[in-house]
DNA sequence: AGGAGTGAGT
């Protein structure tokens, strides 16, 4: 501690900070506020302008997730070194380290070195910019610093993460000796781009040179997203991480968390995490992020209850995952508490938590408070601007989407793949073909983007919905090879089945049988298609043949919440305590509405497209229950939100439509594919869905 | 006495 009156030395001083980044990393001191109080008395004593106190504030702000701190702290610095420099970048999300870096150039005060572009090569990588990659490159091949071991392995990394293998595989052949570091990052490109033969060839290479693999080798194997059938991959690891016996250090239990959940083992995941005496921030995060990735949403927020009932404060990765697990869930209270938490936390300036809180917004249904906080934020980044546009997609808001992406583009931001899939799914969503052609011909042509699996399937859905579909047909096969699958067929297949082409829909349902034998879907569809068309015999023979798969379809379930309570419904749903009081009232709601012109359509459930039994039919459809539950247990002229978990039915849709128009109620539906906003007898999706 | 490459968000 200082003595009064004189000011601490400067060692005393970064050696105090030191220690105090070196507590926080577990996340379980109390962070920032230390933090603030020791800069606080470093200013005091003079040392605000000091290179090396500076770089070593940025450095702690950076392990607290605080990049706005660190800027601070960066620019009361007159004239910043090099070191500080790479400090800062390495402390800011990626849109704003490379505009620091451009900056750095230009000032051209501080000469950049091989710690500056590995700290800004990642940056780049982080919002998939590969032309400022590009740049970066050849400015470090103009400096005499591109061979630099670090910067070709953030150079792989950037163009694995934007797609580019060959290039990222060139580089690496072209290293003397990679290291670990470099096989984990081919090895990871080679998983996220689906390539796992690729990835486990270098695997072996990697093992046969020597080197040990680490635990974070084992989680590069397996992709986020794990594609299903790794199952002989799964099983290898499995008996690897149980033959390796990994030192039980915190990297290593997070990391072991990590692959466990990557491979869908929840329970042995959660293992590891039970097993590790100190939780750090890391484990934490790796726990609560593998909840929400593999759907266990309630577990997450418990989880996240959990931490927050410990007094462990939460970091940006901790907040966006309580926050996805909310917008799984539509669980909007949930998703504002978090919200308060952020605030608490000081964490509004974070780009990745207010990106992840626009699309909780956006998926639990509130669109405009989306756009407010969206519009706020004055350090958006292109993943902002993606989910901001996909979110009026999901909406059905297909103008606004477009006039926002054009409004990215006016602000120099460069689009990814992600923003084009964007903008196809909002065309496809608001019926806007035209607009559509141009953005699927302008990502190939205007910004070389390959089209993947999920742009191909939108473009097929959005000709398909249109009644285009011997366009549609036309386009795929003009399809790069990788992305014709189950998608697209099944898009076709299901604009079929809305204009009744059955010569069409026994093509590609001949292609998904063959594709994906085990999905009831397809054969769902085939059937109701014939049913509509009256070959009751077709019809008769698909059904016996999901039948004899002994294929089971998902049963159909509402969500509302209630203050902040939750309440499920099933199809003919008895168990809730208010279900007598629910079904009286809606019998009197269904003569109110058959005044208003409503037709109960039981044929419609044969046309459904992918839902509830035949037998469901006689009952009453889990959205009408939630629907009859909103409105008896609410004041008048609230909205109603509910959330579905299977695609609504022509006849409860158009039951929704009179409700909100004899009860004079805004109803908003989630279903699996979209948002409905109800009103007045209009639905937002113009009965296009 | 202070800095970097894998691994988070659509």
């Amino acid at each position: 501690m200082p003595s009064p009156g004189l000011p601490p030395p400067a060692a005393a001083l970064l050696a105090d900070v030191g220690a105090l980044r070196r507590s926080s990393r577990g996340g379980i001191a109390s962070g920032s506020a230390s933090a603030r109080a020791l800069h606080g008395l470093a200013v005091a004593a003079g040392y605000a302008g000091d290179t090396f106190v500076a770089s070593a504030f940025t450095k702690l702000y950076s392990t607290l997730s605080r990049g706005d701190d660190a800027r601070r702290v960066f620019d009361a610095v007159p004239s910043p070194d090099t070191v500080l420099w790479n400090t800062l970048l390495a402390a800011l999300s990626g849109s704003e380290a490379m505009e620091m870096f451009v900056r750095m150039v230009r000032a051209g005060s501080a000469q950049p070195d091989s710690t500056t572009l590995s700290s800004v090569l990642p940056a780049a990588a982080e919002v998939a910019d590969v032309t400022m990659g590009r740049c970066v490159r050849a400015f470090g091949e103009k400096c005499g610093l591109a061979q630099d071991e670090h910067v070709v392995t953030a150079l792989i990394s950037l163009y694995a993460k934007c797609g580019d293998m060959e290039c990222a595989r060139h580089l690496f052949d072209r290293m003397v000796a990679p290291d670990l570091v470099a096989y984990n990052a081919l090895i990871s490109g080679y998983s996220v781009n689906g390539m796992v033969g690729s990835s486990v060839e270098l695997f072996k290479d990697l093992v046969t040179l020597g080197l040990r693999p680490t635990s974070s080798t084992l989680v590069a194997l397996i992709p986020v997203h794990s594609p299903f059938g790794h199952e002989q991959l799964t099983r290898c690891l499995h008996a690897y991480v149980v033959k390796a016996g990994f030192d039980a250090n915190a990297p290593v239990s997070t990391s072991l968390t990590t692959l466990y959940c990557r491979l869908n083992d929840m329970d042995s995941a959660r293992k590891a995490f039970d097993a590790m005496p100190e939780k750090t921030m890391e484990s934490w995060n790796a726990m609560i992020s593998g909840y929400a990735q593999n759907g266990l949403t309630e577990k997450a927020v418990a989880l996240f209850q959990k931490m927050q009932a410990l007094n462990v404060p939460p970091n940006p990765l901790t907040i966006s995952s309580a926050l996805s697990a909310c917008a799984q869930l539509g669980a909007l209270s949930l998703g504002k508490w978090v919200h308060k938490i952020i605030s608490k936390e000081n964490l509004e300036l974070n780009v990745y938590v207010m990106t992840a809180l626009i699309d909780m917004y956006v998926k639990c249904g509130s669109i405009a408070e989306a756009r407010r906080i969206f519009d706020r934020m004055d350090n958006k980044n292109v993943v902002s601007w993606n989910v901001m546009i996909s979110g009026y997609g999901l909406h059905g808001q297909g103008a606004e989407a477009l006039k926002l992406y054009k409004d990215m583009l006016d602000a120099n931001l460069l689009p990814t793949s992600s923003t084009f899939l964007s903008v196809l799914y909002a065309c496809s969503h608001g019926g806007l073909v035209e607009e559509g052609r141009t953005a699927f011909r302008s990502m190939t042509s205007d910004y070389g983007f390959t089209p993947g699996i999920e742009h191909c399937t939108c473009m097929v859905d959005l000709l398909g919905r249109a009644g285009r579909l011997k366009e549609a047909y036309e386009l795929i096969s003009e399809f790069p090879k990788n992305a014709i699958g189950p998608g697209v067929w099944g898009a076709l297949l299901a604009a079929c089945m809305v204009h009744k082409d059955a010569e069409l829909a026994k093509l590609a349902s001949q292609k998904l049988f063959e594709l994906e034998p085990e999905n009831t879907g397809y054969y769902v569809l085939l059937s109701n298609l014939y049913t509509s068309k009256k070959q009751y015999s077709e019809a008769a023979g698909v059904r016996q043949e999901a039948k004899s798969k002994k294929l089971v379809k998902t049963p159909g379930c509402t969500l509302i919440e209630l203050g902040d309570k939750p309440h499920v419904f099933m199809a003919g749903d008895r168990a809730h305590p208010q279900s007598d009081a629910i079904n009286s009232y809606l019998e009197k709601l269904t003569t109110k509405m058959i005044e208003a012109g409503y037709r109960p359509d039981t044929e419609a459930a044969l046309y459904d497209v992918e839902e509830e039994e035949k037998e469901h039919m006689v009952k009453v459809h889990s959205e009408k229950l939630a629907i009859a539950f909103g409105l008896l247990n609410t004041e008048p002229g609230t909205e109603i939100r509910i959330i579905k978990n299977l695609r609504v039915c022509l006849d409860c849709h158009n039951a929704t439509k009179i409700i909100s128009k004899v009860t004079q109620r805004l109803i908003v539906v989630r279903d699996a594919s979209r948002f409905h906003h109800f009103r007045d007898g209009i639905c937002s999706c113009g009965d296009y869905w």
